[in-house]
RNA sequence: GGGCGUGUAGCUCAGUUGGUUAGAGCGCAGCCCUGAUAAGGCUGAGGUCCGUGGUUCGAAUCCACGCACGCCCA
């Protein structure tokens, strides 16, 4: 017997569902259930276990849930391992600041192991809410106890053993640090935590492998670095600590050198906020497309250069007014407005304008630096680190510019592909030669220097479209041969004057210069700073700005790569030595001289600057320059930018990566994942692997500190055996996890040298340890065969934005390493979670929602399906949080006003939500209330016998039959990863149950108990049936509701399983499927559309019985579906008669139009004549064709054929009929209303109110009532007299008797104003 | 600067191989239905389909150029 449905009050039933699962362990039944069969596999992409979660985890956390349900269903056995990532700064900064630790120097004085050990008690402390929270969504995995992982978190660094049960129910007891250490290890189960052994020592095996194939290597980069902190920032940390500032801004000169290397009087101008970076000067960069002065001073006549748009340019005008964008931020009092140039050179004795030039001709001139004499800038090498020589090896191989011995002229003329000799040389001369020449030229270039770039420089080469553009490149690079000017000038020559030593000329300085190329380009690589003193082209940024403008600078900027970013990069891409000034403290290097152990910013360094300058004669203006700067966040001083060494793989085999990615189906389809993959793969740079901090993945790089020989080791046990073997520490070690500091004790021998080897003190970038899952969480190294199962995934997926460089990134290339095959088969992506505005929503604001304020408030099913329904390549609106209406949370543990990280909850809305309540979850709820309430009166009994389908009436075929279609398109959904075309099935079969066969079917379930007629029977066990299926359908997108109507639909049904995650996920029945059936519904459903749309014109309500309903349609087919169907069209429209003609030509005025579609290729110009003539037709010629007729007619003076095709008829208005069409079926509702239809109508609406006053007074649906009314009509009296038996019998009412002195409000009974009471 | 994508109603978005009167949901206005329904249905107002030019009998759709926005890259 089913139990009485109410309210849904979907809340408080999902708590009841999780205690059943609990209590039920219905999870571990399912998992029992498949246990051993077919795999799927998913792969779970770890979450950060740092904060709890919020509604944006929910997404993706629904997909996965839902999927892994949907495959257990079909019977698939499944991991159901979630993972957390657990390393990395994200961890470090939070528990800093927890700790109240400043500066990477505290955390030494602190103790690096205890910092580690807390960095692992933060991990477990919210793995441990992220698993209560992801419970609470219905995420189904196999999570580790809450209070187990708790159990850790606090013994965690202590040496007192813990005891400890895993999921899988084995026990094991030890320190916390083991058993941390081993967490989600296939025998024990559980979450898998990227800070375990095996997840770390399986990076191990993958930079072993990288190692071996020669890909491991030492670079630089420039990071914001803290002196005080000694250590790199990221952006983000920068951009906390901004304040504003003034610093001593510097004007300098550069002297320009003439081609033989001496000084000119020429000048370039530049200007520095930084003085300490001039000593690590090496080029000057200028935007080649801005135009510059050339001024001389008439002080001393020196010339300078600087943008022209400086000379008289304001500088900071607008904050010396407004300040620097934020209230506190004003201009310094006691700092003086900015000068212009201007100024400045007039207040030392005025100056001249001399000339304006482009910047493209300051590009390579060459020029003295304003610290030539430190050691530093004489070093041959500066702090550059070549790239391994075997690749520059290697790239010169495939240089395929056949450089022939220029004896044969014409082998290198057909190199070129130039077909010549030397006999008929004279040809060269034509202009189309020429031109071919030059292109060509222009082509070999840019791939020559491809060729040549690895190590070299990295700047991308153009394809040159133009002389000119190649030369202004060379220059750049500080290609100082003149060979290319005279290959240029010769060339230019003989374009106008046809000779044959001039052509043979052009081709001997092209053959020169091409040969002499390579070395003049490696020759840079070991010219010293000092050397190499040029200007160069200072590019463009990311968003396509020149990064040199004109402005607050001169327009020129100083570049010492090894003390800025963009500097930095500049310096690579044109092959610049880099300097690297600074210490690790922030002071200055012994190759510096004077400045040497000297602190960058302090003061006093600036003033050595300053006086170094005035004492060379370079210093030309001073001055005090307020800006925004970055600042240590935890010490407060200044930040520099400092060269750090850093460890990178080369990714030069992209190509390998690419092609694994291929293999992958990338969805949703529209947002291109694969294509936006391989694009990145194609543009990225080497991978940094390293990171200057101290809780992650520990390099596993051993260095030899004399001869800097490294090894990477690829094991625990490698290492153990190379450190027993004469190497040192490893006893010390021991009973440690590979973490630093213990791992930094052990060191092994350098084959080589004999020298000890020490690990480098990095650690690992933290994408290492979420893109190495694929192999260490199904046990690569340690299960082979277990790995071979479950190897590659069937699914991941992830919110995509980012991810493609990032996670993905990861886990192809570390597949591609270490196996050559793609890591899982298909990628779910989804996009973001707004706010209801679209906007992002902000913890710093209070618009993050949390993840339990929204499942308390919204509900977890109707936060699922809106995931579901997404269309995942658009961004979510999820709702609204009110920070400023705190609400208490009715939670599965009670009562709350926090989260579970203590921040008051606050009201959540959201639109979607109700929406979705509103259109799937309530409908399909009260379909099923409407089922069980009634059902429970009439006792129906599951078990009875069944009446046949075929013998059941057509509507509930038609159910059953649109039932098939919907599993089969469910099913189809999930296998296509399409869980928003599952979702749009499933709501429109809801609509149709709801508004369709439930409306349409009520009387058949309110026939009086005992008559136990088979037709009723046949409603109830159809509706019962689809009832049953449409839970098992759910249970993956809403597993809660699901579960609830299930539970009460099987009641007492000992043979169905016990939850509906038990059941086997349904499978259409096809003989049930009847195409024709829904199609002729449908049109039955068109029918009453229209004559619906028809009532309204007419201005006749449905409780208004009409007397006939008239259709025809374009087939006579059709006409017998819809006739087939006239009962139902009759009852739902409320008219007496429905009938089918041929044609409504007796009271419908047809209009015939031409199909285009059919009609162009046809007849193509005439359809502007057939548009205007075809309506114009005579009407008993066009009526053929609406009795399927093919006729001749004449169009725009031509003979034409016209099919029944070809014209689309339409229905218009006739007389004492309204009249419609839609799709080719016209309808007409007659409007004549006889007294007797009108009383009818009386009737109906008398009844209407009747059941609104009982269902006001919340009666039983049994309970008997009389009835009294008041009203001065006499009609109402009338229609009384013939319809008070039905009235009586459809409101349960045992008496209708008039009465005067009634109070209440009147309502509409036809035309009539009546007074109505029940009691 | 290069590549990719997007631009359709107040908002969010569909729109098939080019075809007639460009659709849906939300919101707004009105009406209707309801003894399962705190739901639902219908109608209406609301459109320079980003702009310009081209191809075509016919363009939101195809092409070119431009504009705006987004993403990726350097």
């Amino acid at each position: 017997m089913f139990s009485k449905v109410n309210d849904a009050e979907f809340i408080t039933g999902e708590h009841t569902v999780l205690k059943f699962w609990n209590e039920r362990h219905i999870f571990q039944k399912l998992r029992a259930k498949n246990a051993g069969k077919q795999p799927w596999s998913f792969l779970d992409g770890p979450i950060t276990a740092n904060n709890p979660m919020g509604v944006h985890h929910a997404w993706g956390r629904t997909y996965k849930d839902s999927f892994q349900r949907y495959w257990a269903m079909n019977g698939r056995d499944l991991r159901y391992q979630n993972g957390f990532d657990c390393q990395g700064l994200w961890v470090e900064v939070e528990v800093e600041k927890q700790l109240g630790l400043g500066a990477k120097s505290a955390i030494e004085e602190f103790g690096i192991d205890k910092f580690v050990q807390e960095c692992k008690r933060r991990v477990l402390k919210y793995a441990a809410i992220q698993t209560e929270q992801s419970v609470r969504l219905g995420y189904w995995m196999e999570w580790d106890s809450p209070e187990e992982l708790r159990k850790l978190a606090s013994a965690i660094g202590t040496e007192t053993p813990v005891t400890l049960t895993t999921p899988k129910g084995i026990t094991e007891t030890a320190p916390a640090e083991a058993l941390v250490s081993r967490l989600g290890n296939p025998d024990w189960g559980g979450s898998y935590f990227t800070f375990s052994t095996e997840n770390n020592e399986t990076i191990w095996t993958f930079l072993k492998k990288c190692f071996e194939r020669g890909k491991v290597y030492r670079g630089h980069d420039v990071m914001p670095w803290s002196g005080r902190g000694g250590s790199a920032y990221s952006q983000m940390e920068v951009a906390d600590g901004r304040k504003l500032t003034t610093h001593r801004a510097l004007f300098v000169r550069f002297p320009l050198l003439d081609d033989a290397g001496q000084e000119t009087n020429e000048n370039l101008l530049i200007w520095t906020t930084t003085p300490w970076t001039l000593t690590s000067n090496v080029a000057a960069m200028i935007n080649p497309e801005l135009d510059y002065v050339k001024l001389q001073s008439k002080k001393d006549g020196l010339v300078y250069y600087f943008a022209k748009d400086n000379l008289e340019f304001q500088r900071l005008a607008k904050e010396f007014k407004e300040g620097f964008g934020r209230p506190e931020w004003q201009w310094p009092k006691g700092t003086p407005k900015l000068k212009t140039l201007s100024q400045i050179f007039k207040e030392s004795g005025g100056y001249e304008v001399l000339d304006t030039v482009k910047g493209e001709a300051l590009v390579g001139r060459q020029y003295r630096g304003p610290f030539d004499e430190l050691a530093a800038q004489k070093d041959p090498r500066g702090e550059w680190q070549p790239a391994p020589s075997q690749n520059i090896a290697a790239d010169k191989d495939t240089d395929e510019l056949a450089i022939a011995n220029l004896d044969r002229l014409d082998l290198f003329c057909e190199s070129l592909g130039i077909a010549i000799d030397e006999s008929n040389i004279q040809q060269v001369l034509l202009p189309e030669d020429l031109k071919k020449l030059a292109k060509d030229t222009l082509a070999r270039l840019s791939q020559h220097l491809k060729c040549h770039q690895a190590g070299i420089f990295r700047q991308e080469v153009p394809e040159f479209s133009t002389l000119q553009q190649a030369q202004l490149f060379f220059k750049n690079l500080g290609y100082r041969s003149n060979i290319l000017e005279e290959f240029y000038l010769n060339y230019e020559r003989s374009r106008n004057d046809h000779s044959a030593d001039l052509s043979k000329m052009v081709l001997t300085k092209l053959h020169e210069f091409l040969e002499e190329l390579p070395a003049q380009l490696y020759r840079n690589k070991w010219r010293t700073a000092a050397e190499q003193h040029r200007v160069i082209d200072g590019g463009r940024d990311f968003k396509g700005t020149p990064n040199v403008v004109a402005g607050e600078g001169t327009g020129i900027v100083h570049c010492a790569p090894g003390c800025g970013d963009i500097d930095h990069h500049i310096g690579l891409q044109w092959g610049l030595p880099v300097l690297a000034p600074l210490q690790g403290d922030g002071t200055f290097k012994s190759t510096f001289g004077p400045f040497t152990g000297k602190n960058a910013v302090h003061p006093e360094t600036v003033q050595l600057v300053i006086d170094s300058l005035k004492e060379k004669g370079l210093l030309v203006a001073e001055e005090k320059y307020p800006h925004i700067y970055p600042f240590c966040w935890r010490t407060g001083d200044e930040l520099v930018f400092r060269l750090v060494d850093e460890w990178f793989i080369n990714m030069d085999w992209r190509d390998e990566i690419m092609g694994v990615t291929k293999q992958i189906q990338w969805l949703p389809d529209s947002i291109q994942g694969q294509e936006r993959e391989v694009e990145w793969l194609t543009n990225m740079r080497d991978w940094m692997i390293s990171k200057k901090r101290y809780w992650g993945l520990a390099l596993p790089i051993w260095e030899d500190p004399e001869t800097g020989d490294f090894e990477v080791i690829g094991s625990l046990a490698e290492l153990k055996e190379r450190a027993l073997d004469g190497g040192e520490g490893w006893n010390d070690f021991q009973g440690h996890t590979p973490h630093k500091p213990w791992i930094d004790g052990v060191k092994i021998r350098n084959p080589k040298t004999g020298n000890l080897m020490t690990r480098v003190e990095d650690v690992g970038n933290p994408w290492l340890d979420a893109g190495i899952v694929s192999f260490s969480t199904m046990g690569y190294n340690t299960h082979p065969d277990m790995w071979k199962k479950w190897y590659p995934a069937d699914l991941v997926t992830e919110c995509f934005p980012g991810q493609f460089r990032n996670w993905f990134y990861s886990l192809l290339s570390m597949a591609t390493m270490m196996d050559g095959t793609p890591p899982f088969k298909t990628l779910l992506g989804h996009r973001l979670v707004m706010n209801e505005q679209g906007q992002p929503m902000h913890k710093s604001d209070g618009t993050a929602i949390w993840f339990e304020e929204a499942a308390e408030q919204i509900g977890v099913d109707a936060m699922r399906w809106m995931y579901l329904q997404q269309n995942p390549a658009s961004d979510l609106r999820f709702g609204t949080r009110h920070p400023e209406e705190k609400v208490t949370l009715e939670t599965v543990n009670g009562p709350t006003n926090t989260t579970i990280d203590g921040v008051p909850t606050c009201k959540v809305t959201s639109g979607p939500a109700d929406e979705v309540r509103r259109q799937v979850l309530i409908p399909l709820w009260n379909s099923y209330a409407f089922f069980v309430n009634y059902a429970r009166l009439d006792e129906f009994d599951p078990n009875a016998a069944v009446v046949p389908v075929a013998e059941r009436p057509e509507i509930d075929r038609w159910l059953l039959s649109n039932l098939q279609a919907l599993i089969q398109q469910v099913r189809a959904g999930f296998e296509a990863f399409d869980t928003p075309a599952a979702c749009a099935a499933l709501a429109r079969f809801i609509d149709d149950l709801s508004n369709w066969y439930i409306r349409r079917n009520r009387r058949r379930f309110w026939r009086s108990k005992d008559t136990g007629d088979l037709d009723k029977r046949a409603a109830y066990q159809t509706l019962y049936e689809t009832l049953l299926t449409l839970t098992k359908l759910m249970a993956p997108m809403t597993p809660f509701l699901a579960e609830r109507m299930y539970g009460n639909l099987t009641s007492g049904q000992p043979n169905a399983p016990e939850s509906v995650h038990l059941c086997d996920y349904p499978t259409a029945d096809e003989s049930l499927l009847d195409a024709s059936l829904n199609r002729r519904m449908s049109l039955a459903q068109t029918v009453v559309r229209v004559a619906h749309k028809l009532r309204e014109v007419a201005d006749q309500r449905v409780r208004q019985p009409l007397a006939e309903l008239r259709f025809a349609t374009l087939s006579a087919e059709d006409l017998i579906s819809i006739s087939s169907l006239k009962e139902v069209i009759a009852d739902e429209l409320n008219v007496k008669a429905v009938s089918g003609f041929e044609s409504l030509g007796h009271i419908v005025k047809y209009t015939y139009k031409p199909n285009l579609k059919t009609l162009g290729p046809k007849y193509g110009k005439l359809l502007n004549a057939f548009r205007e003539e075809l309506p114009k037709l005579p009407s008993d010629l066009l009526e053929g064709l609406r009795r399927g007729q093919t006729i001749n007619a004449t169009v725009g003076g031509e003979a034409v054929t016209i099919g029944p095709d070809d014209v689309l008829i339409g229905a218009d208005q006739a007389e004492g009929w309204v009249a419609g069409d839609e799709s080719g079926i016209q309808v007409a509702l007659s409007t004549t209303l006889t007294p007797e239809l009108v009383k009818e109508g009386m009737a109906r609406d008398f009844i209407r109110h009747i059941q609104q006053a009982r269902k006001d007074a919340n009666l039983e649906i049994q309970q008997r009532i009389t009835v009294d009314y008041q009203t001065s009509e006499p009609i109402v009296a009338e229609m009384l007299k013939e319809w008070s038996d039905l009235i009586s019998s459809e409101t349960l009412a045992n008496e209708i008797t008039p009465a005067s002195g009634l109070s209440g409000k009147p309502v509409q009974v036809g035309e009539a104003e009546v007074i109505i009471t029940i009691k």
